[in-house]
DNA sequence: CATATGTCCTGAGAGC
DNA sequence: TGCTCTCAGGACATAT
């Protein structure tokens, strides 16, 4: 007996830590709230060095000796918000990591922390190195992520909001999600699984879409924002990312669309999903549940 | 003002 | 086998 076996071609997909993986970050490392900063290191490694700024003696001089206020986080960066309001800003971009467990490699640590009350040391770690590390004052950090600089945390939106944020523009709504001056913390691979789930097509011009359906966009942003944190994140096929623990996310296993062309919409359960490329990015989508209209 | 495009970087995989 | 090429998509600088 011959069985036909189907075999799938995918290419293999990178991470981009977005809000719910930089939540989970953020959560990771909330025990060094109230600890003092003891040490700030940047880590000699033979790749390229990643920006960070200002340079290390400022960065010690400002941190070392100080204690850690508050763990927060703005749209899809870790803030290290310290006693005098300075903040350190972890901005992984594509593969960067916050950790307090042993690292998927030492070669790509690139920074650490060291606190008292025996906290364990965070480490900053970027395969790609494209990620950002950056001390801000008070002053400079209310500038830069000001309302004009970078809209609304995806968490805090809603309908109305919506359709006042995007309502005259003829971009695709996919690709206006992304931009995040407009909404912030939505990257690829949730835009492509919010409007699925809300089945709304993702080349739909933001002009074209009603008050209702933007209600149902934004309830469903958040919805599926939330999920994703309780399961700590996705972690795609190339593996990078991981919680501060080093221990891989959970919510891959429930993506409906997302690097998934070819198997059947697991809601209508007929139709393939397509991948279609908006913005050189691919938009993972159901033909059937996703209409046009 | 809004929107589009090129750039940074590494490693995996394809194709020759 | 080993080389070259392409691609993944964060944020931002620059161009239109």
């Amino acid at each position: 007996m011959i069985m036909g076996i189907l075999i799938m071609i995918k290419n293999e997909s990178n991470t981009m830590p977005e809000l719910p993986e930089v939540e989970t970050m953020r959560r990771g490392i909330l025990a060094i709230e109230g600890a003092k900063v003891t040490a700030a290191e940047k880590v000699r490694c033979q790749r390229k060095p990643i920006a960070i700024s200002p340079n290390m003696s400022t960065i010690r001089r400002r941190m070392v000796g100080k204690k850690v206020k508050q763990v927060g986080r703005i749209g899809k960066r870790v803030v290290i918000q310290m006693e005098n309001e300075d903040r350190l800003l972890f901005e992984p971009r594509m593969t960067g990591l916050v950790l307090v467990a042993d690292p998927p490699s030492q070669e790509h640590v690139r920074f650490r922390l060291e606190f008292s009350r025996g906290e364990k040391e965070v480490l900053y770690w970027d395969r790609r190195g494209l990620g950002m590390i950056y001390l801000l004052n008070d002053q400079q950090y209310q500038q830069r992520f000001s309302l004009e600089n970078l809209g609304p945390d995806a968490l805090d939106v809603n309908g109305e909001l919506l359709k006042n944020i995007f309502g005259k523009s003829k971009r695709a709504v996919k690709v206006a999600l992304l931009d995040q001056k407009k909404v912030a913390g939505i990257g690829n691979l949730y835009a492509s699984e919010i409007l699925h789930v809300a089945a709304i097509h993702p080349a739909k011009r933001c002009d074209r879409i009603t008050l209702k359906q933007w209600n149902l966009i934004a309830e469903t942003t958040i919805r599926i924002l939330q999920e994703a944190i309780v399961h700590e994140g996705s972690t795609l096929s190339d593996g990078t990312y991981r919680n501060t623990l080093n221990d891989p996310g959970g919510y891959q296993n429930m993506h409906r669309v997302y690097d998934k062309q070819g198997e059947f919409c697991p809601i209508c359960m007929d139709t393939p999903i397509t991948r279609i490329v908006q913005a050189q990015r691919s938009t993972f989508f159901c033909k059937s549940c996703q209409k046009r209209g």
